[in-house]
DNA sequence: AACGGACGGGG
DNA sequence: GTGTACGTCCGTT
């Protein structure tokens, strides 16, 4: 609807241009830009770094033309937007914009700092005489400068180039403490794409020089950009003390200038994070730690940001990685030097790897949104994303740009749990790009929309997303085209997504509660269009969450099992029961399933999947963090995905007979007490615990071993022994069996309720047979169905809304 | 034991 | 621009 309302005289962005701006300009690298319409324009070409002036006008968007009075501003056609704007020096130009939203003006001016400090006066004195009433930011919307600057030209950074084009160094610090304070640095470690690796270290030479060997190596090696875990907030501000501590100048920059300071955010989740934000001319400087954060932020096993733990999560890690605790670091430098020089090179390594994994989608994003890279790492979607490339839109249209005016809430997704219990033949089906296919499908986008950017971008989005889609599966395809692809994709997955995100937040420019209602609500029936199609198959409903369902098919009569294809089958049956542009996917397929509670559930695979070369993995899979703590003892741990395995297999003799055998074996004694162990840190030093007079569990199971003395910080294990707990020693078997019965059963008792009935149970986790219980072998498993269980999330204002 | 508060990362 | 995640561990009572 909102599609070529413009007149026939107005011009309209082909979907290339609108998606990736109009000058194709090859290699840019890095971008800086003033107030005062001049541009410096890196660029990798050939392998070489060239480096360009340009100019450019400075512009905002202004809602009031007597904002400007008293200055000698210069009305501009609108056609001086057709192709790259272009003013006189000196020039403060107006364009009065297309359609009705409220920013009615852009000015184009080489005086910016002028400009906008007496527009910002003027809505100031307005305000205070009463002639009106909006805040500043409905007045004026101005752009970060390198912003201004690709928007107007209509540039991105890194067109027709790959990862593997841009130059990456990374370097890691080792240093005699974490305070920048108090501590030396004593190594670096560098490394960059072109294949430069080096470890240096004040074994031969001085704490200066080694600043000064970074600082050469840097501006020789000449990084497009630069990156490391946690260089923001460690090695950086670190390499900045130090220097100035020695006095060794740090002319990092391209035009050898030094780092230059600004307090910035990070999206992390639905949650904004202060941090301090590095900048040298010329380069991008990039945080593994930020891209770790964001990762873990929506996908929630990856339990650690830590480099080590996240680089053997994503099992990049070497086999001979060499680890050294950090608080040993300097320490162990002193005896074996060599060993930390392979600790702190290993940390170059698995940063770099990390960058692969982690910023190549931000980095394929950076040739589509008019931002710099360094500044879409770390973006949220909606006004960090879609709201520069709508805004480029609109300058490029010529089109006056709305302000943002969201309040209130709305209904959001549906979530249900229909049954719990043990259900068998599950599938999980998911509706394809649920919001995004809607969004497109009823043509639903913000009514404030005039130029139908919106849709626009969001087709071509989808239209290309699945092209590069594909082209990351051609397997003849070069493997570093298929990783551009790939990076693509996920890129373009990422604006897809937010696009619903937009229309929801209050203070994007483009919100519009109503439409994304509307989205909402679609969503909702479509999912219930799905669960109706499910039910008249005769499949019993699990559990449903806004675009995604669970559900068990019947057994069939001559009890013949399921196969994938013809799962597959009742997924394309209903697929064509579905409106247009829904699309239902298999999502999965396990042969049994726990259910627990919502979103917490036991997952038994098929046989066949686990050989099927697929990712290696446990054949049952415990989801939700009911299911997980970090104080459980692993004999309970493991009994306890054991006995859920026995019970998916209908095996309950099984159960019996593995918790007598559990029993018997702590009895006697042949579990290894390394099984019943719990980890705690001694996070205090002897020195603090014994000043803090309060008795702690861990400190006196370590004391009454006999010891008193241990480092802060470090990790003890001790089991419970008859009468006392005590520290874990190699093959002891002095611990109590009945507690560790005890917490066996209270833990299963609880995890396993909504699985077998509190009767059986009993029997179940009983060491003899009793008169009156059920044989053991006639005991079903419960399987509950629960009416009603429809919940809707309200989406708030802003928070929450962000994700689809 | 129970609760409020700090932290997550880097050496 | 503002409110605010979430799970774990610490410190206090």
């Amino acid at each position: 609807m909102n599609v070529s309302m413009g007149s026939a005289s107005t011009p309209s962005l082909d979907r290339r241009t609108l998606l990736f701006g109009r000058d194709d300009t090859p290699g840019i690298v890095s971008v800086a830009a003033d107030r005062r319409g001049r541009a410096r324009v890196w660029r990798r070409v050939d392998g070489q770094v060239v480096h360009e002036e340009d100019q450019f006008p400075n512009w905002f968007f202004l809602a009031r033309r007597e904002l400007l009075e008293g200055l000698p501003v210069v009305d501009l056609p609108i056609s001086i937007l057709d192709g790259r704007p272009r003013i006189e020096p000196g020039t403060i130009g107006l364009v009065k914009l297309r359609g009705t939203n409220p920013f009615q003006y852009l000015v184009l001016t080489d005086r910016l700092e002028e400009v906008e400090h007496a527009a910002a006066e003027a809505a100031a004195r307005l305000l205070v005489d009463g002639v009106i009433t909006q805040p500043i930011s409905d007045l004026i919307y101005v752009r970060p400068v390198v912003e201004q600057y690709l928007t107007i030209t209509g540039r991105t950074y890194y067109k027709d180039m790959t990862y593997a084009d841009v130059r990456r160094l990374q370097f890691d610090l080792e240093t005699t403490g974490l305070g920048a304070e108090y501590g030396r640095i004593f190594m670096v470690s560098i490394k960059d794409s072109a294949g430069f690796e080096i470890v240096i270290d004040t074994q031969s030479m001085t704490e200066a020089d080694l600043l000064r060997e970074l600082a050469r190596i840097i501006r020789e090696r000449d990084p497009d950009v630069i990156e490391n875990h946690n260089i923001f907030d460690f090695d950086i501000k670190f390499v900045i003390k130090r220097a100035q501590v020695l006095d060794v100048p740090l002319p990092l920059g391209r035009d050898g200038s030094t780092f230059s300071e600004m307090r910035d955010n990070v999206k992390i989740g639905a949650n904004n994070e202060s941090f301090t934000r590095y900048s040298l001319t010329g380069r991008e400087i990039l945080d593994t730690l930020h891209a770790t954060r964001r990762f873990s932020a929506i996908q929630r096993d990856l339990r650690s940001n830590g480099l080590k733990d996240a680089a053997r999560y994503f099992g990049v890690a070497a086999e001979d990685r060499e680890y050294v605790p950090g608080a040993d670091i300097w320490k162990v430098f002193q005896e074996d030097p060599e060993r930390v020089r392979r600790y702190c090179f290993d940390d170059v390594e698995e940063v770099d790897s990390l960058s692969h994994l982690l910023l190549a989608p931000a980095f394929a994003l950076a040739s589509i949104v008019p931002k710099a890279y360094e500044r879409i790492a770390t973006a949220g979607t909606g006004q960090g994303l879609i709201e520069p490339l709508l805004v480029r839109a609109y300058v490029a249209g010529g089109y006056s740009l709305p302000v943002a005016r969201g309040t209130g809430s709305y209904s959001g997704g549906r979530t249900a749990v229909f049954t719990t219990g043990v259900v068998h033949n599950v599938v999980k089906a998911d509706i394809a790009s649920l919001y995004p296919s809607i969004m497109l499908a009823e043509r639903i986008g913000p009514e404030t929309d005039e130029m139908g950017a919106f849709l626009e971008l969001l087709a071509e989005l989808t239209n290309l997303r699945l092209q590069h889609k594909s082209d990351a599966r051609r397997q003849d395809l070069p493997a570093e085209e298929r990783a551009y692809h790939d990076a693509m994709q996920s890129a373009m997955k990422v604006l897809i997504n937010s696009f619903y995100g937009s229309l929801g937040a209050n203070f994007a420019l483009f919100c519009d509660k109503t439409a994304a209602e509307r989205v909402t609500t679609r969503g909702r029936e479509i999912l219930q269009l799905l669960l109706d199609e499910l039910e008249r198959r005769n499949v019993v409903l699990i559990e449903a969450d806004t675009d995604g369902v669970l559900f068990s098919l019947p057994d069939r009569p001559d009890g013949r099992p399921w196969t994938y294809e013809e799962e597959l089958e009742v997924i394309e049956d209903i697929t064509r029961a579905m409106p247009t542009g829904i699309h239902v996917e298999h999502d999965g397929r396990y042969r049994a399933m726990y259910s627990y509670l919502e979103k917490n559930y036991a997952l038994l695979d098929y046989d066949e999947a686990a050989k099927a070369g697929f990712r290696p993995r446990d054949p049952i899979r415990l989801v939700g963090s009911s299911f997980k703590s970090a104080k459980t003892e692993e004999l309970i741990q493991r009994f306890l995905a054991d006995s859920i395995k026995l019970i998916l297999h209908d095996d309950f003799p099984g159960v019996r007979d593995h918790y007598r055998a559990t029993c018997s074996a702590l009895r006697n004694r042949e579990v290894p007490v390394e099984q019943l162990c719990v980890s705690m840190p001694l996070t205090k030093s002897p020195e603090k615990y014994a000043a803090a007079k309060r008795k702690e569990e861990p400190y006196e199971v370590y004391l009454a071993a006999g010891n008193s003395k241990w480092k802060a910080g470090s990790r003890i294990y001790y089991y419970q022994a008859k009468g006392a707990k005590k520290l874990i020693s190699a093959g002891a078997s002095d611990y109590d069996p009945e507690h560790y019965i005890n917490r066996l059963r209270a833990t299963c008792k609880q995890r396993l309720e909504r699985a077998v009935s509190g009767e059986d149970f009993e029997t179940l986790f009983s060491e003899s047979d009793g008169l009156f219980d059920t044989p053991v072998g006639a005991i079903r498993p419960l399987r509950e169905t629960h009416r009603n269980a429809m919940d809707v999330e309200e989406k708030d204002e802003g928070a929450g809304a962000e994700e689809s």
